[in-house]
DNA sequence: TCGAACAGCTTGACCTGTCAACCGATAACG
DNA sequence: CGTTATCGGTTGACAGGTCAAGCTGTTCGA
C-alpha cells in the first residue's frame, strides 16, 4: 500500500547529492575565482593594468622568459592572447621588443624602465596580500602547501584522460 | 675606470628577479588554468557542455542550491552569466524552473532527468580525473590538502586590502 | 500604508579568452 | 640542395566573462 509513485511529478530525489566540498577542481575554481577578482581590482585601483598584462610582465620580470613562447608556458597563457598582450605592453611603453639575430622568427622582450618602476612599486602590495592569505601558516605549513602545488603540478602535466 | 655606463642602452639589470614559484595566486592560477582547459576538454568530448554550465549542474545537484544567488555564492560566477547559463540550461532541457510561490523575485530551479542522467554519467569521470590528481596523496596529505583550502577560502573571504 | 531602500534577477555594452587558420622562418630529412 | 614538417608568432571570428544600469518584487521604517 501507499504507492509511492503514483504521481509523476514526484521529486525525483535519489539525488546523487555529491559532496562539494570534496572536489578538488570546485574548490580550487572557486577560491582561484576570488583571489583573481580581488587581484584584478587591486590593480585597477593602482594603475590601471589588466591583470593579465600585469602577470606577463611579472613573469618577464622573473628572468625566466623573453619570449612569447616562454610567457605561454610560464603562464598558461594562449599564445594569441600574450601576443595581444605584447602588442599593448608595447604600446603602453612598458615593453622593448627587439628581433633576435640567429632567429627572426622571434620577439626578444625586456622591460623598459617605466615598467620595472611599476613593478617594484606594486610588489610590495602583491607581498602584503600574499602576507594576508598564508601570514597564518607556519614555516613548515608553507612548505608543505608549496610542495602540495608542485605536486599537482606535476600530476596535472601528465593527464591523459 | 672602466666607466660600466658609458653607453646608456646598457641592460638594466638590477632586475627584480622576482621568484615566480613562491607567488602564491601565480602557483594557483597556472595550475588552475591548466586544469580548467583540461576539464572543457573532456566535457567537450563527452556531451558538449561547456565548463561554465556543467558547473552550475553540480551545484544544483549538490542539493546546495536551488536559485541563481546561491550558485553565484557557491561558484563565485557573476550573476549575470549564471541568469545567462540558467536560460541556456532551460533550453536545452536541463533545468526546470518554477517561480516561488513566496517569493516571486526567485526561479526555484529543479534539474530534468536528463540532467540528472548526464551528471551520474559524467561523475564517474570526474572522480577518476580527481584520483589522477590526487591519487598518489595519503589520506593524510588529502585531509591536510583540504584543510589548506579551507583556510584559504576563510581568510580570502576578508582581504580588504 | 506610503515611500524609500534593498533583494533577486535581467539586460546591454564591453572586454577578455579561446580556437583555428594562417604566415614566414627554421629545422629535418631524403 | 629542395621538399616537407615544425615552430614562433599573428590574426579573425567567436564564445565567454565582467560591469553597470535597470526592472520587478519585497521589506522596513515613519
Amino acid at each position: 500500500m501507499s504507492n509511492k509513485s503514483d504521481d509523476d511529478a514526484e521529486e525525483s530525489d535519489l539525488s546523487l547529492l555529491y559532496p562539494l566540498g570534496n572536489i578538488l577542481t570546485y574548490r580550487l575554481s572557486k577560491l582561484q575565482a576570488r583571489l583573481n577578482a580581488q587581484a584584478a581590482d587591486l590593480l585597477r585601483r593602482h594603475d590601471g593594468v589588466p591583470l593579465a598584462h600585469w602577470r606577463v610582465l611579472l613573469i618577464l620580470s622573473s628572468g625566466l622568459a623573453t619570449t612569447q613562447k616562454e610567457i605561454v608556458e610560464l603562464a598558461a597563457f594562449d599564445k594569441g592572447q600574450v601576443s595581444r598582450i605584447v602588442d599593448r605592453l608595447i604600446e603602453d611603453e612598458f615593453l622593448i621588443s627587439e628581433s633576435d639575430i640567429d632567429d627572426k622568427r622571434i620577439r626578444k622582450l625586456r622591460l623598459t624602465a617605466s615598467a620595472q618602476q611599476m613593478i617594484a612599486r606594486l610588489i610590495p602590495l602583491m607581498q602584503k596580500r600574499q602576507e594576508h592569505l598564508i601570514g597564518g601558516f607556519s614555516e613548515d605549513e608553507k612548505r608543505q602547501l608549496f610542495a602540495f602545488l608542485d605536486r599537482l603540478d606535476e600530476v596535472s602535466g601528465k593527464m591523459s584522460l
